[in-house]
RNA sequence: GGGCGAAUAGCUCAGUUGGUUAGAGCACCUGCCUUACACGCAGGGUGUCGGGGGUUCGAGUCCCUCUUCGCCCACCA
């Protein structure tokens, strides 16, 4: 089934799946999504520019509600600022996430042909995973297309790309240059698994129950004298070359100096002074590993001890062949670092060395890509020196130039910047950006070069060997801001777009990318990457859990698409998700945690085809050309409610950057800092205006004028187009499908014209006056609380007298055609005939009756309107009280104590009237 | 160990710089196929705002404290 353009032939049901690829189309068809560097006000055009760089997914990724989220709050932005006349640009592309994607390949390469990475060999496995990969990246981005994503297409980028690998050569070697990267021999993270080394944020802590035990060391020369050393990891035993105790433990002060022999191994380990040690902690005597402990070797160094690594590079114990000593028992030799554990704990039982075992919880570090504990290990790895960069990315967050939302992580990055350390670089993997140092193997001149060398320039001889390690794929996320656009080149689209404005994340990864991206717009390009950093929560399941494929407990997207559509997706993620604030969904029950973006996307083509068959194909009067003069109360109060819903939207969404001459670098009031960003309440305020006030009071209140032809259905025509439209721009950014397809059906349409690229609602003010339509709506009300308390059919039309001030009585009086039509109840003329009969006394001082013979009990309704005389007057007395209260007239500010007097005679008014009631109904 | 955050309706959450009758969605109860919509309409709030104390004319909102969760950071083996 297709979709007629003809607006008499609008289907009852809205059928998203038909819809929604023909629109996407257009809009790529239109280049709705592609900015022009020529239109920004940075290169002499016209509009300011609003620039997005998507967090890339990674290229073997496939879309789950995640990405949604992330990538919805992105569209969401990107089409308000499109349709607010910016410059708008989203950059999308892919990471080739190094271990990652090597990880997954090699799965495969093992399942299915049975073979390791070194079976095939460094080139040919690094085309393998170039093919992989080159096959799958199309797939996420082509699911972010399905769920509304105006990403511009075509500039999409990919860490790999040669041009992109060109930007990481070239801050490579100016980092460099500029002695920022040096090679270090230190005890860093390493992954027995993925066989690398990984950076501080890529072993992440985790806290586990697990034993402390306590090893004795006899002393060498008196056997009977001991150290008694506790442990958490007794397969290291075998590296112990000393034990350490703080110089001014009274307890070791005589061992200090002697010999220990080891309980594993039987050789002799020094026992050394060091203050680092803490003498309340287990025994106060610390065994000293350090080629496997990063503490361990700032104590090994410092003590010039010898530094053998017993674990070989996929965690199994060995001899240091450096070392030359057996250090390892032939038995151990070989184990794996688990099984080596239990070995040694037996050998120490056995020998008796093993003193305690105590349950002892602690946070050991796991691989971020596959939860293997991490192994501290000495090696040498390349380094980026980090404090000068962290400098002037904590300065701007300072003084505001770049501000994160929501507050509370800004603590966080502030704590990172300013206790920094140095991040580890190099990767032992094969799948990544190859370090660009070459070293001669004649004289061993070492060099970092852009374009790979042919010959030494210090001895000119040719042999030179590249450095064999790759770089961590966060050496290229952190240049996404500027790398893809161009640079280094001094592109038309890095003049254009650089700065970006928002970058739109997850908190896991502040660290890891945001806070490097800052560092590196900065060293690269001189200017923060964006002024607004947004942390948007998680999506969880019913109890909580993070939605992850290994739980079992996600949501595919692409299936909420097929049933309910992408706009119901989109819609339900923005509304659930407060700042900062994880979204719950149910992944059992997809109806129901998707109900109010599929209920709201029903209702609003409802509303679309109620009015389009209402207005027909009838030629409509332009909103601009009607006179206002001749508006009723219903048409005042609709675009009261309109502008109020459109200042809402701009204000929960904005202010979309920070206030700036032109040319100068944007700096976030204080008082703006955490403003804008409220995706929820920009789709709250929408919704409530089409459905609770546009579709339950306006459409209805039309009704009755649509019925009969004249001035006043034109106006009612007009006003319900028009607001309906209006409606539906507001809703364009979050629901971009349903909106693209009503919008061409209104009358007034331009063929060939979108909504992607209509003008977003202007802010107007609308004054409301009297809100007379306020007094009609609480009359509607009263009569349909009496039909509920007396369970009179919603069928069986009412009659009610009117009383109160004349005005009130003579407008309703002019509305009754609406009247009748909102309460099924008509206006009769004259007083109220005396008899049973239901009463109403309206805050605005309006009184109904309605005869009800035989179904109103006088004594129930007199009961009625003393319960309510009764509240009425318990909240009256409390306001007096308080208006009585010397200290609160006195320091309570004017205008509050003025509010309260108005209240207090608005209050005295209707208890007065209430009394009245309850003094005719004879009680 | 340090830091931060949260605790409001059955569930998920709003609640501006303190202003006095605490809101929404979903769920629930009652009545309705009222010629756009039952994915709907009308009516209904079902709450000691985690406990205790304090500041204030006034506290869901500010302070202290306790309890329970959650997150981040961390070189006590």
């Amino acid at each position: 089934m297709t979709q007629s353009d003809d607006p008499t032939e609008i289907p009852a049901q809205y059928d998203a799946g038909s819809t929604e690829h023909a629109l996407y189309q257009e809009w790529e068809k239109a280049g709705v999504f592609r900015a022009n560097p020529a239109e920004s006000a940075r290169t002499g055009g016209k509009r300011a520019p609003y620039v997005l760089v998507m967090p890339p997914p990674n290229v073997t990724a496939k879309l789950h509600v995640g990405h949604g989220l992330n990538n919805t709050v992105q569209d969401v932005l990107v089409r308000w600022r499109r349709m607010a006349g910016d410059d708008a640009l989203w950059v999308p592309g892919t990471d080739h996430a190094g271990i990652a994607t090597q990880n997954v390949v090699e799965k495969q390469l093992a399942a299915e042909e049975g073979k390791t990475r070194d079976d095939l060999g460094r080139a040919a496995f690094v085309e393998r995973v170039r093919t992989f990969a080159d096959a799958t990246r199309g797939d996420i981005l082509e699911q972010l297309r399905v769920i509304g994503s105006s990403a511009d297409w075509s500039r999409t980028a990919y860490t790999f790309s040669p041009a992109l690998s060109q930007a990481v050569r070239e801050v490579f070697v100016r980092l460099y240059d500029d002695g920022l990267i040096y090679r270090g021999h230190r005890v860093i993270h390493w992954c027995s698994r993925c066989l690398t080394s990984l950076s501080d944020e890529e072993a992440e802590f985790e806290d586990e129950g697990g034993s402390l035990f306590t090893v004795r060391y006899p002393l060498a020369d008196d056997p009977r004298q001991f150290i008694d050393v506790a442990t958490t990891r007794p397969e290291t035993l075998p590296g112990d070359v000393a034990v350490a105790v703080h110089p001014e433990d009274e307890r070791y002060a005589a061992f200090i100096g002697r010999n220990l022999k080891h309980p594993v191994n039987g050789l002799l380990v020094p026992v050394i002074a060091d203050e680092y040690v803490e003498r309340e902690f287990g025994t106060g005597a610390l065994k000293i590993t350090p080629a496997h402990d990063a503490n361990d070797f700032e104590v090994g160094k410092r003590h010039q001890l010898p530094m053998p690594v017993i674990f070989s590079a996929d965690g199994h114990l060995q001899n240091d062949a450096a070392d030359g000593l057996q250090r390892t028992p032939a038995g151990i030799v070989g184990l794996d670092r688990h099984a080596a554990r239990i070995e040694i704990k037996k050998l120490l039982k056995s020998s008796g060395a093993l003193v305690e075992i105590k349950q002892h919880s602690h946070a050991v570090r796991h691989c971020y890509r596959c939860a293997t504990v991490v192994e501290p290990r000495l090696s040498d790895q390349w380094f980026v020196k980090m404090a000068p960069l962290a400098k002037p990315a904590l300065e701007a967050f300072h003084d505001g130039r770049i501000r994160i939302l929501p507050e509370r992580h800004e603590a966080v990055y502030a704590q990172w910047m300013e206790n920094i350390r140095d991040w580890n670089i190099s990767r032992q993997i094969w799948w990544g950006h190859r370090i660009p140092v070459w070293k001669c193997e004649a004289c061993g001149f070492e060099k970092a070069y852009r374009e790979d060398p042919s010959q030494c320039e210090k001895c000119g001889k040719s042999k030179l060997a590249q450095d064999p390690d790759v770089l961590d794929t966060w050496f290229s996320s952190w240049l996404w801001p500027f790398s893809t656009l161009g640079w280094p080149e001094a592109t038309p689209d890095l003049k254009a777009f650089y700065p970006t404005d928002v970058l739109v994340t997850a908190p896991e990864i502040l660290f890891f990318w945001v806070a490097r991206m800052i560092m590196a717009g900065f060293y690269c390009m001189g200017e923060a990457p964006f002024h607004t950093v947004y942390l948007h929560g998680t999506v969880r399941d019913m109890d909580h859990r993070k939605m992850s494929k290994s739980l079992g407990n996600g949501i595919d997207p692409l299936v909420v698409v097929e049933k309910f559509g992408a706009d119901a997706l989109r819609y339900t993620l923005m509304q659930g998700m407060g700042l900062g604030v994880d979204v719950m969904l149910d992944p059992a029950d997809l109806e129901k945690s998707f109900a109010p973006g599929r209920n709201f996307a029903t209702k609003l083509w409802n509303i679309g085809r109620f009015l389009l068959m209402q207005v027909g194909t009838e030629p409509v009067t332009p909103f601009a050309a009607l006179d206002r003069k001749s508006f009723r109360s219903a048409d005042n109060w609709i675009l009261h409610r309109l502008s109020d819903a459109v200042a809402k939207c701009d204000a929960a969404l904005g202010p979309a950057r920070p206030p700036s001459e032109i040319g100068t670098v944007g700096v976030w009031p204080h008082a703006q800092r955490q403003s804008g960003m409220r995706l929820d309440e920009y789709a709250e305020a929408a919704r409530r205006f089409v459905w609770n006030e546009l579709a339950d009071w306006y459409v209805e209140a039309c009704k009755a004028r649509l019925m009969e032809a004249g001035p006043d259905r034109e106006i009612a025509r007009s006003i319900l187009v028009h607001t309906f439209d209006q409606a539906l721009r507001l809703l364009h950014p979050v629901m971009p499908f349903i909106t693209e397809a009503l919008w061409r059906k209104l009358p007034g349409y331009t063929s060939g014209t979108l909504i992607a690229t209509a003008q977003w609602p202007a802010r107007e003010a609308f004054a409301l006056g009297d809100n007379q339509f306020g007094v009609l709506q609480e009359a509607i009300q009263a009569i349909r609380q009496q039909r509920s308390d007396y369970a009179i059919p919603p069928a069986q039309m009412l009659t009610a007298h009117l009383s109160g001030p004349a005005a009130l009585t003579a407008f309703v009086r002019e509305e009754r055609l609406l009247f009748s039509r909102l309460a099924r109840c008509e206006i009769a003329e004259g007083a109220a005939p005396a008899g049973a009969a239901a009463h109403s006394v309206l805050p605005s001082g309006l009184q109904l009756v309605l005869p009800l013979l035989g179904v109103v009990d006088l004594e129930k309704e007199v009961a009625k309107i003393k319960n309510e005389l009764n509240g009425l007057e318990k909240q009256l007395g409390a306001l007096r009280g308080r208006l009585s209260n010397e200290k609160f007239t006195a320091k309570a500010p004017p205008e509050i104590v003025e509010a309260e007097r108005d209240k207090e005679r608005e209050w005295a008014a209707r208890a007065e009237l209430l009394q009245a009631k309850v003094k005719e109904l004879g009680a």
